[in-house]
DNA sequence: ACACGCATGTAAGTTGTTACATGATTCT
DNA sequence: AGAATCATGTAACAACTTACATGCGTGT
């Protein structure tokens, strides 16, 4: 039986936000900007939505605001986890995920691939592979920022878990880039036999 | 300048379904089958969503059906894709494509594992790396049941595509695996020296 | 009798994006 | 003078999920 999402369940984006004010306590623009980086590399959303579920974070218990100076015309608010946040988090944590929709865009175009000429997928390849290698030097970088101190190999320090999913991505992204070299070769001895059988 | 979507451009999902009736023309409720496997593996959607897009998509002129006759309490309809409809997904293919949000609910949940014991890490790295094999498993056995034959290696065939993406599915399985057994040595040998310290 | 597969559609709700709105301070 | 950064919020819209609704044929 799969239930509903009520407004009385705290959803995905909540219990990103409960993961970024468990590390370091900040304001909703503060966490508007931390999603982009590096959160951003498994987790977005933009402030129109962040401000709202602030509120129901608040709402709930799981984060308290208190007013510091800021710049802006409205009084700034910095939050923080309550321990009742904390422990919802961590129950996340350990807990069943439900399988999430999968939604992977350059995946459906290199599916339809076979639709243009060899010679334009092979480009196609190559943007790609392009990106795949930006990615993953910005990965490199960030990791060996964290790797050599010694929080990040304390299983019970944030810059632990920092330094897991940085190496992850490191894998996952050395892994497309040999796929795509892998795809080069493909099309081009395809395009080769072509030339040549004619 | 980014473009607000309006009803005049087809979005993602429109695309998915193009790229489907091009390699076999179906009715909604096919569609909606393949969308669950193979296509399931990178792009998903409910019968609630594919129903008004294909209306969507007939509307523009990319797609266009004729009753057959099927089991159901209206009409079925089985759809095709036009010349205009295969036109629209060639350029998509090889048009910019707008970065996507990232939603990758189980980095985000590593990303905050140094919350729990652990014991309890270890517990969840293994359940992760359990999903990735059996993954690993089902992209194999189908890549199997195309690699040999030779419309695979036609760059201008669909299986060629459909090979392409499920040896990247592979690949990256592969890595995830490497992951998580390196992420099980990370975690036992932080437990072992917490124990021999004290 | 009852569940399941075929088959299409709509309604109600949630989630996420883009744009509008305001206003001080600092940099160019 | 104008743009960027800090800072919060709302409104309109688009995308997606879940549930409701219908009904025939086939298997248990």
């Amino acid at each position: 039986m799969k239930r509903r999402p009520t407004e009385e369940s705290t959803g995905n984006l909540g219990f990103a936000l409960l993961g970024l004010l468990a590390r370091r306590r900040s304001t909703g623009y503060e966490l508007a900007r931390r999603m982009e980086r590096p959160v951003g590399y498994f987790w977005s959303a933009h402030h129109g939505q962040i401000y709202p579920e602030l509120a129901r974070l608040e709402a709930r218990g799981f984060v308290r605001h208190t007013v510091v100076e800021g710049a802006g015309p409205r009084p700034t608010k910095r939050y923080a986890v309550t321990a009742a946040g904390r422990k919802a988090l961590r129950e996340w944590v350990v807990g069943e995920l439900e399988p999430q929709p999968v939604r992977d865009l350059e995946t459906l175009r290199l599916w339809n691939i076979w639709l243009v000429e060899p010679g334009a997928a092979l480009e196609l390849v190559q943007k790609l592979r392009q990106d795949h290698a930006a990615r993953l030097a910005a990965y490199e970088s960030e990791l060996a920022e964290v790797r050599d101190s010694p929080e990040a190999h304390d299983p019970r320090n944030p810059m632990f878990a920092s330094r897991l999913t940085l190496e992850g991505g490191v894998r996952s992204r050395r892994a497309a880039l040999e796929w795509c070299d892998w795809m080069r070769e493909q099309l081009e001895s395809a395009m080769h036999d072509q030339t040549s059988a004619h």
